[in-house]
This record gives structure tokens, sequence and C-alpha cells, in this order.
RNA sequence: CAGGGUGUAGCUCAGUUUGGUAGAGCGUGUGGUUUGGGUCCACAAGGCCGCAGGUUCAAAUCCUGUCACCCUGACCA
């Protein structure tokens, strides 16, 4: 007869793995196809093996990993009101034609055909499908708001996957969607938008993970509208910065810089000189090859208005954004400081209208018509500067602003000095006098953002409010990468011997090594432990292997279990066990039997 | 997509320049040895040399094509 077992059960028993009834191929080298620190250990250690470019099985081990990161995420999304239920990967095509992200997707949407030759697509995201759901399920508005999530795989077919689990063509995430009648108020938008910071940040920390959340780009709703939850590391992808007094985070497209002083009244410093300077590829070597250093330089992008002149009279159909030559030039700022959504010029076009592309000077505001000027305010100086000639294979030394440009620079309409550039270490901080902006790296693990009406007006969701009118309605997103999270945890948390996993999401608490598996009273102490660590629901893995010491240590570190027991024969003699922390060196300390569940105990959750 | 690189044993790599019977270390198996931080010794198994053409008496090696994977950049709701 099966034991019966309670259905609802109070507490969680752990479970007690032998390393040999599981698969962990642990490996001395790692595939030369690995380069970050993740990608190797998560191979050596047996979390994850490749399978294709950005494809991955994900091993007992990795799995027991992600599923501790899921079941944190389900508490937290479930307590903040969340519902989780599951939707297709694959989708007929026409979902994504109709809010045409099939064009906004391009080649990163993977498309097949089925046997009848219908096109059908495995979904990167799910909106489409959610606000088709929604539009047949929902049709009152006293139904919402709702917040709906699930976890699944996702897939893109990625330009180039890389970094092992961090950029995958395959990859588990989780994503949810809020439907509201409004913005704000109770049950609108901003706050679930609310609950789910929250829910992020109980989330992360519970996943034992250094992270900042910081201000992304804005979506159709302005303001704050989003954020992007990063893991603090110094192999991040990504740019963040941080004023240090107020507490600010922003990603590099999105952070506002504070004031900067300017002023183009500045003496000339000498005759406006041409020089010839055929054949180099970057500003870096334009300024080495005319002795200038790069910050004396300016440099001119030319944007294109998407509006066009015609639509509006007194619309730019050319903006030109100068900044400092060691600075980059942020799209988003232009458009905001331009007033019209603008693109990079195509070199044609730009070319037919008259800009020397590559050697365009803020000249060219005078020089073609309609056409505005935007300068970054640390371009927007006196002193020396040099910029392009307006030519082909020429610059100019001795550029001023007034001399240079003239009087074009005193009408707003035509020129505008603002800030246009990506921010960097050391701006100004935009919330607190004084203070400099830091810069750190992360990697992007989670991504909230207030989507507004772009799938419900698109897919036509809309509903009937109190006032019986119809209403579109309103919507959030809220990914989670929870692949991405657990390679992210390890490239935060390592040492040269292998993982150190934090206790919450580390695919067992404890490592029991036995350093004479054949000693029966090795065993049976194994046994004994493992019994009454499972029974206060600690998760053990057992090393039994008849391997060396060595060996078995060695394997230890690099699957990274937190803590680890190890039973060997002098200490078991007195009635005790070893016992320490993975991020602790040496041998630990020996600990009565008696002692050791209390131990464990404290020390995972402490 | 552009540039670069690599495909030879389960893993790391040599051999390719100069064509002539397929190599090493690690790992695996067996026997012995050792036993608290990847012991030592012996023996053994294991290869469509990415794939397809071509040149040649003869191709891992030369030529052509192709595929896969990695790196840098572009791209990345």
């Amino acid at each position: 007869m099966p034991e019966t077992k309670p259905v609802v059960s109070s507490s969680r028993r752990g479970v007690a793995h032998r390393w040999n009834q599981t698969l962990i191929p642990t490996t001395r080298e790692a595939p030369n196809d690995a380069e970050v620190p993740s990608h190797v250990l998560l191979h050596r250690a047996g979390f994850i093996r490749q399978v294709g470019a950005g494809i991955y099985d994900y091993l007992p081990l990795g799995l027991r990993v992600i599923n501790r990161i899921a079941s944190i995420v389900r508490e937290e999304m479930d307590a903040a009101g969340a519902c989780e239920m599951l939707m297709p990967a694959l989708e007929p095509f026409e979902l994504f034609e109709g809010t045409r992200r099939d064009e906004a997707y391009g080649d990163n949407l993977f498309r097949l055909k089925d046997r009848k030759g219908r096109l059908n697509a495995l979904a990167p995201t799910h909106e489409e499908v959610i606000t088709q759901l929604m539009i047949g399920a929902v049709s009152s508005y006293s139904q919402l708001p709702l917040n709906i999530y699930q976890i699944q795989t996702k897939f893109r077919d990625e330009a180039r996957p890389r970094a092992g689990l961090l950029r995958c063509r395959e990859f588990l995430m989780k994503d949810a969607y809020s439907f509201h009648m409004s913005v704000e108020g109770p049950g609108g938008l901003n706050e679930t938008y609310d609950a789910m910071y929250r829910a992020y940040t109980n989330i992360f920390t519970r996943c034992g993970l250094d992270f900042t959340a910081v201000e992304a780009e804005s979506g159709p709703i302005g303001g704050s509208a989003s954020h992007e939850f990063m893991v603090n590391c110094a192999s991040g992808e990504d740019t963040i910065l941080k004023c240090p007094a107020t507490g600010y985070a922003a990603n590099v497209e999105k952070c506002e810089i504070g004031h900067r002083p300017h002023d183009l009244g500045g003496a000339p410093t000498g005759e406006l000189t041409e020089v010839h300077t055929p054949n180099l590829p970057g500003i870096d070597e334009v300024g080495k090859f005319m002795g200038v250093k790069v910050p004396r330089l300016l440099k001119t992008i030319v944007f294109k208005s998407l509006v066009g002149s015609s639509a509006l009279p007194g619309t730019p159909t050319w903006v030109l954004a100068v900044v400092r030559g060691d600075h980059e030039v942020n799209e988003g700022k232009v458009k905001t400081l331009a007033g019209v959504p603008v693109n990079m010029a195509p070199e044609a076009e730009a070319r037919a209208a008259g800009f020397a592309i590559g050697y365009v000077s803020p000249r060219a505001v005078n020089a073609v018509p309609g056409t505005i000027l935007l300068i970054d305010a640390d371009a927007a100086q006196g002193g020396f500067w040099a910029t392009g000639a307006d030519k082909p294979d020429q610059h100019v030394k001795h550029f001023n602003w007034k001399r240079d440009v003239g009087e074009v620079l005193g009408n707003p309409d035509k020129v505008r000095i603002g800030d246009v550039r990506n921010a960097v270490e050391g701006d100004p901080s935009p919330r607190a006098d004084g203070q400099k902006l830091v810069t750190g790296r992360g990697i992007e693990v989670g991504h909230i953002f207030k989507l507004g009406t772009k799938y419900s007006e698109a897919m036509g969701l809309s509903i009937l409010n109190s006032q019986q009118t119809k209403q579109v309605v309103i919507m959030g997103c809220y990914g989670i990468g929870v692949s991405r999270t657990m390679a992210a945890c390890v490239e935060m948390s390592h040492d040269d011997n292998g993982i150190i996993w934090p206790a919450a999401i580390a695919p067992y608490h404890v490592h029991l090594t036995l350093m004479k598996p054949e000693d029966d009273k090795q065993q049976r102490a194994a046994a004994t432990i493992a019994d009454q660590l499972t029974a206060a629901g600690i998760d053990v893995l057992i090393d039994d292997r008849p391997e060396r010491a060595g060996v078995k240590f060695k394997d230890a570190d690099l699957v990274g279990i937190p803590f680890r027991i190890t039973i060997g024969e002098k200490a078991l003699e007195q009635g005790a066990v070893e016992f320490k922390a993975r991020r602790d060196s040496g041998k630990g300390e020996v600990v009565a039997q008696t002692d050791i569940v209390r131990s464990c105990l404290a020390s995972i959750n402490g």
C-alpha cells in the first residue's frame, strides 16, 4: 500500500539526493566556447550544457536553481495580487502582423511554417496573445484590474547569442500583464506598477542578489514609467549611473544630467584653419592626426525628422546634435529637445541635402534649409574647438561659436542648448546640487513597463466603463529573466574555485560529504543527519562517491552549495562532524552531531 | 549583418607551413597502489580529422564550396 500523505501540509520536508542518483557531470576544464565566468562555472559544475548557439540543457542542478527562483517569483507575484496562467509558445503569425511587431522584431522573431504552409511564430513575449484572450474573456470594467503572469520559455532569434545564459535564443522568462481602466487611483495602472516594483524588490532581495532598480527609457505615458532591475556586477553589459546622495539611479539611455553652465561668447583662439584629414575612420584618429585632444573636438550628428516639414509649418527637416568628441549623442534626448521624433539620418539622404557626413560642423545649420541645431551644454563653451569643415576630408581648427555660426545662435527656434548626450561618470547629479554621478555595471534581470494602450488599441481591447462609454484598456507589462537571473547570480557570486550560491536559490542547502563512504558508521551518520535535516525542511546533496577526498572537496567548491558538512573518521569518533560555509576558507568548525541541524538552520536562515 | 577566429577522442589541444598508416594530457574501463584538497604505476577501450566536392598514386594537411560554434562591433520590447 502506498503511504498516504496529507494534501495540505504546513511544513515542507526537504529532499536528500545522493550524487550518484542524479546527474552532475563536473569537468576540470571548460569547453573553449565558454568565456564568461557564469558560463564556464555553470558548465564545469554540471548545471548546464550547450546544445546550440544560445540554446542550453538545464541539468538537474540547473533546473533546481531555476525552480527555486521561479517559486520565489510565484510567491511574490501571487502575494502582490497577480495570478498565474500559461500561454503557448507557438502562435499564428497573424497575431504579430496585427500589432506590426513582425516588423518591430524583424529577424529576432522566429518564424516557422506548419504542414499546411501557414506561417507561425515562436513567441518572444506575449502581449498579443494575452490581449487577444482578454478581448474574449473580460467584458466589464468591474472585472478589472487584473494582473496575469506566466513562467514560460521565450524565443528570440538574437543576432548574436552570447555569454552563455546571459543572452540566449531560448530562455525562461516570467512575464506579467496588467489591465486597467485608469492610470491613477484605486485599481489604476500606477497602483499595480508600484506593487510590481515592490514585488520585484522582494524577489531579488529574497534571491540574495545585489541589485539596483534604475529608471529606464520612458514608455508612452511618460514620467518614470519604466524601471530595470540590474544585478550589480562588474562584468555586466549595461552601464548604470547613480547619485550618491539621493539614491537616484538610471540606465545610460535614460539618465538625466544636472545643471551645467554654458557660454557661447568666448573670444576666438585663432584663425579658422582647415586641415586635410583623409582616410581617418573615427574621431580618435582625427584627434590624433590633428594634434587635438578628443574633448576639444565637436561631434555633429545629423538626424532626420520623422514628421517632415510639410506636415507642420515650422517643423524642422533636419536636426543637428552637437556634443564634445568624448561624449555620445543620445537619440531619446535629441527627440525631447527637438520636440519631434527623429531618426539617425540615412547617409545618402543627408548627403543629398548637403551634409558632408563625417565632416559636418555646427555651421551647417546656416547652410541647409530646414535645419535646427541642438548643442549639448558641454559643447556650448568658449575656448579652442576643432570640428568638421563641411566638406569631405577636411576639418577646421580654432572654431568659434559666435564668429563661425553667427547670430542664429540667438534664435531659439533654430538653436537650443541642453542635454543631448549620454551621462558619464562625474557628471553633475540631476537630483542634488554639487553631487556627481557615479557609474556601475549591471545585468538586467527584470523590467517593468507602463505599456499604456499600444496593444489594446491595436487589437481592439476596449470595455464599457461605469459611465457606459467604451474605453480602451490600459496595460502594463512586467518581465523577469529567470534563466538569466541564475547566470547573473553566478557572475555576481563566485571565486576561483567555483560558484557561491545564496542559500535561497542554491540547488541544495547542505552538501554532505562522506570521507569514507565504505565505512558503515559514516553511512549511518550520514543517513541520520540527512534525515534530521530534511525533516527540518533542508535540502541535502550527499556525496558518497568512492572518490578521493580532494576530488569531492573540489567538486563541492565548484558546485557551490552554501553549507558543507564533512563526515570524517576523527570527528565522528567524538560524535561530531565538520561544518563549513562555502564562502569561508579553511576546514570549518567541528560541531556535535546533536547540534548540526541547529547550526545548519541558523546558517541558512541567517 | 560586417570584421576576426576555431572545427582532430567525452574535455583541453598538438599535428596542417613542407601530402606518405591518427597523437598527447585530462577523463573513462580493468588490475595494483594510495587515502582529508583533483595520488602513483601498468594495461585497455575510444576518431567519417565538421560536411560535400575537387586535385593527387596518396589528403587531417592543398583547392573550391558549405555548415556549425566563439569573439568584437551593429542590433537588443
